[in-house]
DNA sequence: TGGTATATTATACGCCTGTTTAAAACAAGG
DNA sequence: CCTTGTTTTAAACAGGCGTATAATATACCA
């Protein structure tokens, strides 16, 4: 039945992305999946098998989908400030999502990042290098220096990926404590925002139509 | 003997900070550090008593010295520009440290950030939050708002941290392929510093001294 | 030098891991 | 109904894990 492989990967993704390949066990994904331990390994050949679908399908599929409507929403935006703003909100929701494709990705990624699996490469190439160069495409339209370029894409991108990095428990510490989650984080996406736009003003060359 | 002991923590601090608590055996450890599995106990009742005697080194002593290294390199400064520019390089620099007290904190974090130990709250008490709450005290003299204030603390924060937050093997795609890894650091610093002299520069209300 | 406390050793225990196996349950066509 | 191929099951496998034990080696003081 194809409802199981369903099942087995539904609950793995949600596992990997919370705590990485090598910290969840066959066992845990087959008891939240409510199926027999020897399922992965008929359907998936073994656990690697399993954690290879689940970031395939992720960095394939919907993470592809995800990177299309970023660029969509930049290409529709009707200034060069426009395209920035919905490229840093797109991404910085994206990274703070708690549900949906984007926040399994999301998970992936930061554990990715920290203890990097065998797999590390295609989530690199399918997501952190697309995702970034489409940054770059839009600065390089605003600033001459391709190092300067480089240090803007590093800015806007490792201010938006700091929370999304950090475990759940590290977040409260990351706002004052009357903040509301969403609320700050948006505030935060707008700070990034002007603070590009800020540092743009002395030295556009051109905008983009 | 001490030796033993010594030879014990000094291979589970670099494991540990590598890999985190988990992920990381006592037989690694053991082999690492060439003495018998069964010292870790006796010396340390178990693993996690030998993590927590890590962990309590690091922020308890060296990072100790190093938190009040970086409160005088600022208190030293001759200007608020100096004071500032003297804790982000302060910060940087240790974040990325490939060797000593400080690289061994930062793997600590990193590892605390992305999976949590029990521990984790001493590194959160000992080390994130003073280290942060120097910079926020530094921020304060020039921006009045309180909200304000803590989005320049994340914003200098997130960007010293993005690098330090990753494994090693991605370090070499946050930055262009012909920049050396150290002069990149040192200018990425430089790009925060200026960063925030321009975000101040139509908000500062007081100057220290 | 002998006796005692401390340090180290080899070994084994019970538990959990990923994976395999062989039998059972099931679906579908002749 | 029986056969054939697929899916699911319970049970077991070898190996690694953290930890405990009992025997041995070492250090040190009377």
């Amino acid at each position: 039945m194809d409802a199981t492989k369903e099942s087995i990967m539904a609950a793995a993704m949600r596992l990997f992305g919370e705590k990485g390949l090598k910290l969840v066990t066959v066992r845990e994904i087959c008891k939240a999946a409510k199926v027999n331990v020897a399922l992965v390994n008929y359907h998936f050949r073994n656990k690697n098998g399993l954690y290879q679908a689940c970031v395939e399908r992720l960095f394939h599929e919907s993470t592809g989908e995800e990177l299309c409507a970023l660029d969509a929403a930049v290409s529709d935006a009707r200034s060069w400030r426009a395209a920035v703003r919905g490229w840093i909100f797109g991404v910085s929701r994206a990274l703070r999502a708690t549900k949906g494709g984007a926040a399994l990705a999301a998970g992936f990624f930061r554990q990715e990042m920290v203890n990097p699996s065998p797999m590390c490469d295609l989530v690199r190439e399918r997501y952190f290098i697309p995702v970034r160069e489409s940054l770059l495409r839009l600065i390089a339209m605003a600033v001459e220096d391709v190092y300067e370029q480089r240090r803007w894409v590093e800015s806007v991108w490792s201010q938006l990926c700091a929370y999304a990095l950090a475990d759940a428990s590290w977040h409260p510490h990351f706002r004052p404590k009357d903040a509301r989650a969403d609320v700050w984080a948006d505030s935060i996406a707008d700070f990034v925002y002007r603070q590009v736009l800020n540092g743009m003003k002395y030295r556009a060359k051109r905008r983009a139509r």
